[in-house]
DNA sequence: TCATCATATCAGCATGTGGTGATATTACCC
DNA sequence: GGGTAATATCACCACATGCTGATATGATGA
């Protein structure tokens, strides 16, 4: 029974999918799925603000989930640990199918648009 | 390269690590993983309030990651995939290796209470 | 040293969103 | 049918947090 059982744990297990839970910082994670980049090269992949992908480095960095190393000028930041990439692998094929659900999971950020 | 590739795809991910990154639906997914529970019976193993469960529930289970089948009085709630306890045991092994960092991951939240 | 590029940091704003209390709904038992 | 238990829904509040623009820091090259 290796599940999360205390309540500390879970604290800290919501902060670790906190950093996979908004658009941005996943947009950065995908992007660094494909190896390591500068702040600029993510900037445009993403097509985020440069102070906008700073703070989501920094705090992707604070994680653990992103490591970074300078390189002159430039800081060229990867995942820092396989897991992450398979979090996001499993996330995506179980969204294969509770994908329409997730889709109309609007409870917190929409107040109709629940026709069907 | 089944990552996630396109903008769209992003959202709906971020959408549904959302309903792992709060302590309170964690709480409620990982009472789940143990087995159907009543809405009572999440209660009183997570010590939320009644109307706070039902309203994470509910999102949850639009989201498609809990299944609810009625029983009289009762509505018994379950993981509606075995992928869901797998991700929660997947970030749970990440976690063994990160969590130091994510203990200190404070950027966007200042509160302690973390004292043990 | 000065200019410039790459990155980090910060304050402020707007909004998302979790918690609560009250209340509605539904099903059961007497 | 009346009362009660189990659950769902809603409005409201407080706060977390993502975004932006401005600016600071640091490294490189001329």
């Amino acid at each position: 029974m290796l599940l999360v059982a205390n309540p500390k744990s879970i604290d800290i297990q919501a902060k670790l999918f906190r950093g996979f839970s908004d658009p941005s910082r996943l947009s950065i994670l995908s992007a660094l799925h494909g190896g390591a980049l500068t702040v600029s090269e993510i900037v445009e992949a993403t097509g985020l603000t440069q102070s906008n992908v700073s703070n989501h480095l920094a705090c992707l960095r604070d994680c653990g989930l992103v490591a970074a190393e300078q390189q002159g000028r430039f800081v060229y930041y990867e995942l820092s640990d396989k897991r992450v990439g398979r979090l996001l692998i499993l996330a995506d094929e179980l969204l294969a199918d509770v994908a329409k659900g997730v889709y109309e999971c609007t409870r917190y950020t929409i107040k109709d648009a629940k026709n069907g």
